[in-house]
DNA sequence: TCATAAAAAACGAACATTCATTCGTTTTAG
DNA sequence: CTAAAACGAATGAATGTTCGTTTTTTATGA
């Protein structure tokens, strides 16, 4: 007979995962000691030993978290507005919307995950399925053609990976960093293009941060 | 009266830094324990601590040590070739011809730096510097103007530091990432833009993976 | 040139601390 | 009443650093 119910359980584990987020947010999950993370979360040590077998399965259990809700905010791309504002959407909602404690904890699990098979397993799983839904928000951009420019369209797809954890690594790193403008300035590839293919030849400078 | 010269000090400590970065290397530095470092450098602890006041301070050492070759490799930016041809060397010696564990040494540095301040100037000033470098280069590239449209140049100079460090990222996450096919593609843009604006709108489907 | 002294450098066992984890006991839910 | 859950002091392993001792190097003077 337990004496709780999945749900509570499941509610205990949650609890203690939010609790543990709060310490790693604060100081990083190298420099948190499973003490802090009781007295943060209200439990005695052999509490969190009852839902977790170890502080390393707390951390994987954390980052399983953050991907998944990773891939939630990927879900939302073909949703509404056209091509490039669904990108805008998308690549706001995982980066500039994040504290940027948040962008160091990820960056602390990322770093992590080269040398932990298991944090590895967790990121690539969902790095694949991200990769998968931005194959078909390009995909369906080709369908219905806005005008944007098949050679630019794959350039794009190469690119976009790699300028979205960019734009994480700078955050995290340049406390002057101005991500609003990159992300802006590299939207506006392809809008001048999709718009006018020769946009790019005009003496427009200063027009396209006036538009900001 | 000092046993050994400067010069065998200085000596002896690149010997310790070297045993701690194969250390480092190998395992990151969070799981890489002094003695290992006294092994593979054999010698003893205290002679270490004659030569470091800290294991943090090897870290910092080495850190500085790697910002340091970052930023060499910065400054034969301008040396030969065209515009396009110096960012794609930069690119190179920075990023594809790192070794994957050199990578995620550095990730682990960076990831770091984001909580120990220590870390965070080293790689901040060289940061700086290295910024300073791309603005000259790109400056060059307006000066005497190669045909790249000016708005282009701009959003590049703006993007470039997030692709690089997107691609820093990608190697260390993903066993598949084509480095080349990306940093191609992206050097297309510039190179395609400049010979004719309206290439982009050619049906050029393959014809840019052909010449790699 | 060689012996010698002095101090720096190196040694490495021991120290002290930190921490994840355990386990005997107590509490609590069903 | 029973067994799960929670407690939390104790445990034991890991590890950065120290320090008393030994070795090595160089400067000196015979």
């Amino acid at each position: 007979m337990p004496k709780l119910s999945k749900d509570q359980q499941q509610q205990r584990q949650n609890a203690i995962l939010a609790a543990a987020e709060r310490c790693f947010l604060r100081r990083g999950f190298h420099t948190t000691t499973m003490q802090d993370i009781c007295k943060e979360a209200n439990v005695s040590a052999g509490a969190i030993y009852v839902y977790f077998r170890s502080k390393e399965a707390l951390i994987a259990g954390l980052a399983a978290l953050e991907q998944d809700q990773l891939l939630q905010r990927f879900s939302h791309l073909g949703e509404s507005g056209d091509f490039v504002s669904g990108l805008e959407a998308m690549i706001g909602s995982c980066i500039s919307e994040q504290t940027p404690e948040k962008t160091s904890f990820l960056l602390e699990i990322v770093a992590e995950s080269t040398r932990n098979p298991e944090l590895r397993n967790i990121i690539q799983r969902v790095d694949e399925a991200i990769k998968a839904k931005m194959v078909s928000h390009f995909e369906r951009a080709r369908r219905k053609p806005e005008a944007i420019p098949e050679p630019l369209l794959r350039r794009f797809e190469l690119l976009l990976p790699v300028i979205m954890d960019g734009l994480m690594l700078r955050k995290a790193l340049d406390p002057n960093f101005d991500q609003q403008s990159v992300v802006h300035e590299m939207l506006q590839f392809l809008r001048t293009q999709s718009d006018t293919t020769t946009a790019q030849n005009m003496p427009s400078t200063g027009s396209i941060l006036a538009e900001a």
